[in-house]
DNA sequence: TCTTGACCTAGAGTTAACTCTAACTCTTAG
DNA sequence: CTAAGAGTTAGAGTTAACTCTAGGTCAAGA
């Protein structure tokens, strides 16, 4: 099976000016072209989703080139590659531990407007004890 | 207890510049001024601990002063404040979810890679069975 | 044959969020 | 009293990631 470059971008959720930019950055270094025309193929499956994974997980398009360029060295890389997705997982780790933490105060806003739109004023709820009074650098996830 | 900009912008941690661009964009309208010179208070920490979990959860700083404004207006604003943070609850799921998603996609590279690394080469995984072997817009998060 | 629609490239334009510079003021320690 | 250090503004510059335009090719249907 073969798709077109619209095809993918579909699937990607993405325009297809962006997947043209994605190739131009050196991110589909194995896509087929016949007459010029970008052809993926299913064998491309697999490195477009990682390539997905890696942009939702907020990777720079030039870090997500040097997986593509160490991927292409073959298995001399193979350490390399490895350590770069140990840190991925550390990443995503500490997004969910922020994700967390910044719900919690989402939830206390919540509460505190239903409170308030009782009420139908503000005042009964903005002296609300604020689980969190001050702000230190310390509170805040890393 | 008052703070200066640098202190604030330590807390933040972003710079000083950083907090003056979001002074500019009008995110601090009720830091107190003496002789030009911004001195925050203790009043405003709530605020600042709002806007770092706002802009932690990648709201364009454009919504973040939809809200201030809002907020200023007062109680007439109940409503659309509270809609505003119900939409950040629903945000706040949906990247749990996406997160949850692609660390599945790294904790199967993550193996892969363990797997290789052990017999020196990539072959002996290049045809493993990924779990998503095909790629399929239903199968993301949207 | 002609037109429509999808593809192509090179390169310019856009946007958000900073980031910095120049030129200035104000406070304070030596 | 003066020099350092922290603050101020307006406005220019930077960067990443698109986003679009102009001008072209090519294949298929009317």
């Amino acid at each position: 099976m073969s798709y077109s470059i619209s095809e993918i971008a579909k699937m990607l959720n993405v325009s297809t000016y962006t997947i043209r930019y994605y190739d131009k950055e050196g991110l589909f270094p194995l896509v087929k072209r016949v007459n010029g025309i970008r052809v993926f193929e299913d064998k491309d499956f697999p490195w477009l989703r990682m390539l997905n994974c890696l942009k939702n997980l907020n990777m720079p398009i030039k870090k997500i080139k040097e997986y593509v360029d160490l991927a292409l060295k073959g298995d001399e890389t193979l350490k390399a590659r490895y350590e770069l997705i140990l840190e991925q997982e550390k990443n995503i780790e500490k997004q969910l531990k922020e994700l967390k933490y910044y719900k919690k105060q989402i939830d206390f806003k919540k509460a505190y407007y239903e409170k308030a739109l009782e009420a139908g004023t503000e005042e009964v709820v903005k002296d609300w004890p604020n689980p969190h009074a001050t702000l230190e650098v310390d509170e805040l996830p890393k």
